[in-house]
DNA sequence: GCGACAG
DNA sequence: ATCTTGTCGC
């Protein structure tokens, strides 16, 4: 029913900021510029499977600095199964938003979420980062660390086609399953990193936008907004486990 | 029946 | 997701 809701084309107000050191014209003042890209991740306790740690940071795309973060420690009952993932993390996540959104003026509330977890390249087309979008009501970007096998896709596959294209190392291919379906696309972030990242389309933005975000935002192989929360959340369970136990 | 299976 | 261990590179 959710998955009806979801918009898989560029859907917003604001503009992507000139990366390019060309003439850098002058944006008109009344021009909404991209600037606070959202990350969560969520962390899990490994004394007790169940405490976890949501996590949401927000980073100033013009230097990749965190300018907001919050956490919440929680326990998770559902069950982690693939293909159902939302239902695990979703909950807490939207609460951390929520959370966010209610604060004075908020000027950090983000313009676009970076999502720890796949959207569109998912057994039935709406994974987290879908799921998180259309709740939200917010442009989201799917990040998977592993490729989720689907529509034929498999990683030898993918490996075989990124080897390929032995171009330009920072450089992507579509992931084209046997239907002919458009998934998303693997990308090899880093010239040092062997292992590409899989992107999808999660809510209110076009695969093409979503790489060219990725690509802006990659110091190393994990995009910064999903790499911070992912640093940040592991942090902040252990160091609340730490005070737990004294 | 067997293998595959985001986090 | 979690954990260990070792290695490479700046």
């Amino acid at each position: 029913m959710l998955r009806r809701r979801l918009v898989t084309e560029d859907d917003f107000a604001w503009k992507l900021p000139k990366t390019t050191s060309s003439e850098r014209e002058e944006e008109p003042e009344e021009v909404e510029m991209l600037r606070y890209v959202g990350g969560v991740d969520v962390s899990f306790s490994k004394e007790d499977p169940s405490v976890a740690c949501g996590t949401l940071v927000v980073l100033d795309i013009q230097n990749l600095q965190v300018v907001y973060e919050d956490f919440a420690i929680v326990t998770i009952d559902v069950p982690y199964v693939p293909g159902f993932l939302a239902f695990r993390e979703a909950p807490i996540l939207l609460e951390l938003l929520q959370r966010l959104k209610k604060k004075d003026a908020s000027p950090f509330y983000p313009q676009l979420l970076m999502v720890d977890g796949n959207g569109i390249l998912h057994p039935r087309g709406f994974g987290l980062a879908c799921h998180l979008g259309v709740l939200a009501d917010l442009p989201t970007i799917g990040i998977g660390k592993n490729l989720h096998h689907v529509d034929g896709l498999t990683y030898s596959r993918v490996r075989q086609l990124l080897e390929a294209k032995e171009n330009s190392t920072r450089d992507f291919i579509t992931l084209t399953g046997c239907s002919g379906h458009v998934w998303g696309a693997a990308m090899r972030s880093t010239l040092a990193s062997l292992k590409p990242i899989f992107i999808s389309v999660g809510h209110r933005i076009s695969l093409f936008t979503a790489i060219i975000i990725v690509k802006m935002t990659c110091k190393y192989r994990v995009p910064e907004p999903i790499r911070q929360a992912d640093i940040r959340s592991r942090e902040y369970l252990q160091k609340r486990q730490k005070g737990a136990s004294e």
